[in-house]
RNA sequence: GGUCCGUUCGUCUAACGGUUAGGACUCAAGAUUUUCAUUCUUGCAAUAGGGGUUCGAUUCCCCUACGGACUACCA
């Protein structure tokens, strides 16, 4: 029998999650929800220098509003901390579980695949600086470990004494020497490297008692079950070190499999799409909108008035395709159309044009109703008070032109309050002296129309330009003027009938003044 | 510097050795329209370079160039 799928996202609370975080997060959903498997939130807080306070909140709530929380990791909106049947292995957060890892390093030590070391961070920065003087890269490895200051050239005795007196040592991985490692990664294939060209990474730190990221993160992935490991680019430098650990703890057989994923660029210049390159270019990197601590707000899709169906189908396409030339997809679709052999391998620069087109067309799709609703507060604030009807009536004359719900106001807003001023350019262009003459006419003939909707409005005035000769562009333009102030808007006959015959009339008359 | 990954229109991408190299976004032009927009039609625009392998390479191999990631007691 296949063994469940099992997938995690493992984001550091370090601050908000980004929109490439995001899309790990939606990757690991779908490739779980496909293969009927679970996807699993674990946060790894094991860098106690860089945790931020709001952070894992804000993850939590930046998945659900992208409809994509996890099924494991979670109880009542926090992070797991006690086990139950949801949640058979909490806790979920690292920091929480650290009693567990020590005894692995140690493991590790005594098969003879680690060892202790003792040296002080400034002694490493030191030499490290001393080599860069002399043009070399100092690599904590093979080729030095003999010959600094760890178990492997101290006796038992000194070494359980030193061990004892301080906690100013940590537990390094022994690379071995010369050993090709053969790796699969799901969407790049095949991949080898030699050990030598590795170092020897910390696994566990004394000061703290908390593990580095790749022991924590081998041994919870083993620990939980994990079945596939999907994560960013940026990790497949470690994947020889994972493979290693596995193979250490005689897990080879039982190891994940992998997928690294392209990064997320930035839309101009060059490298990874950052933090800063949002608000520097004018868009949210961020889903929700961030406060820092420090009191810095970042810009966030959700506060911008984009749907989250909308950002999640086009970061669905940012580095995976389906294959076909369908590009929207709800949620149900994406799960159905996902797989891992579509993931492109390079790197995708964002695109925010791109984005706002994916809004306009989920803006599209929703109906008359409820674009009315999500309208409504944007009326309030203006101090306008109108029926349902009345908005939904507005919103589907607008609809078609806007990409968001916030810009629904300045299409519109001729639709609930009269023209202040009017556009110079247009009278210019149009006006003449017969005009005032004209659009008189035009106003008393509305005055004693049977029915003021919009067919007979339009008959009425085109019969009246036949009949008199009137120039059409000339009178209709004059007339969207006084109606609306500039050359903008739905037709004059679908205004008129929305706005009324008393306040249609009222700007005619008004505007001749 | 070292290790690893990558490279098709400006951008996102399709083409699992044989296509006039396709689609989408953007941009431009035209048509429709009383205006703006929508809509429709059309257009601009790409296989990084050089070697192989092959009857035939965007596709397979090698080199070069370029881009990226990593190179912490951070993740």
């Amino acid at each position: 029998m296949a063994k469940e799928t099992r997938v995690r996202f493992a984001p550091s609370p370090t601050g908000p999650l980004h929109m490439g975080g995001v899309r790990t997060a939606l990757y690991n959903y779908l490739y779980a929800k496909k293969r009927g498997g679970k996807f699993i939130l674990r946060i790894e807080d094991t860098d106690s220098q860089r945790f931020v306070p709001g952070a894992e909140e804000y993850i939590i709530e930046a998945l659900e509003w992208c409809g994509i929380s996890p099924n494991e990791g979670i109880k009542e909106g926090k992070i797991a901390e006690i086990a139950d049947k949801e949640n058979p292995y909490a806790p979920y957060r690292q920091s929480q579980r650290r009693g567990i890892y020590r005894k692995y390093a140690e493991e590790l030590v005594d098969k003879g695949f680690a060892y202790y070391a003792f040296d002080t961070s400034s002694a490493l920065d030191k030499m490290r600086k001393d080599a860069e003087e002399t043009g070399e890269t100092f690599t904590y490895n093979h080729s030095v470990r003999e010959s600094l200051d760890n178990s492997l050239t101290i006796s038992k005795e000194e070494l359980s004494r030193r061990l004892d007196e301080s906690d100013h040592w940590v537990i390094r991985f022994k690379m071995p020497i010369d050993k090709i490692i053969k790796m699969t990664d799901l969407i790049r294939g095949e991949i080898e490297v030699n050990s030598s060209t590795l170092d020897d990474k910390v696994l566990w730190k004394a000061a703290d008692e908390l593990p580095t990221y790749h022991l924590a993160n081998v041994v919870d992935d083993r620990l939980m079950e994990i079945s596939d490991v999907i994560r960013g680019e940026e990790w497949l430098p470690s994947l020889p070190l994972h493979y290693m650990l596995y193979e250490a703890f005689g897990w080879s057989d039982i190891r994940p499999s992998f997928a690294h994923l392209s990064l997320l660029l930035k839309p101009d210049g060059k490298g990874k799409l950052s933090k800063r390159d949002g608000d520097r270019l004018g868009f949210p990197v961020f889903p929700l909108e961030w406060r820092a601590p420090g009191g810095e707000i970042s810009s966030g899709y959700r506060e911008e008035g984009y749907y989250p169906d909308a950002f999640i189908n086009m970061l669905a396409l940012l580095g995976w395709n389906p294959g076909t030339q369908q590009e929207i997809f709800n949620l149900n679709e994406l799960t159905e159309a996902f797989s891992l052999e579509r993931v492109v391998k390079s790197g995708a620069k964002f695109n925010p044009e791109k984005a706002k087109w994916f809004n306009q067309e989920y803006l599209r799709q929703r109906d008359l109703l409820s674009l009315a609703e999500e309208f409504k507060p944007f009326l309030i604030s203006k101090g306008i008070d109108k029926n349902d009807e009345y908005i939904s009536s507005a919103v589907s004359m607008i609809k078609e032109r806007a990409s968001f719900v916030k810009e629904f106001w300045s299409l519109s807003d001729f639709l609930f309050t009269a023209p202040q001023s009017y556009d110079t350019a247009v009278k210019a262009k149009f006006w003449k002296e017969s005009t005032p003459a004209i659009l008189k006419e035009i106003s008393e003939s509305l005055k004693v129309m049977e029915n003021f909707d919009k067919e007979s409005i339009e008959q009425k005035i085109s019969q009246l330009i036949k009949e008199n000769g009137w120039q059409t562009g000339s009178v209709m333009n004059c007339l969207r003027l006084l109606l609306v102030g500039e050359s903008k808007g739905p037709g004059v006959a679908d205004i008129m009938s929305l706005i009324g015959r008393e306040e249609s009339i009222s700007r005619v008359e008004r505007g001749l003044e």
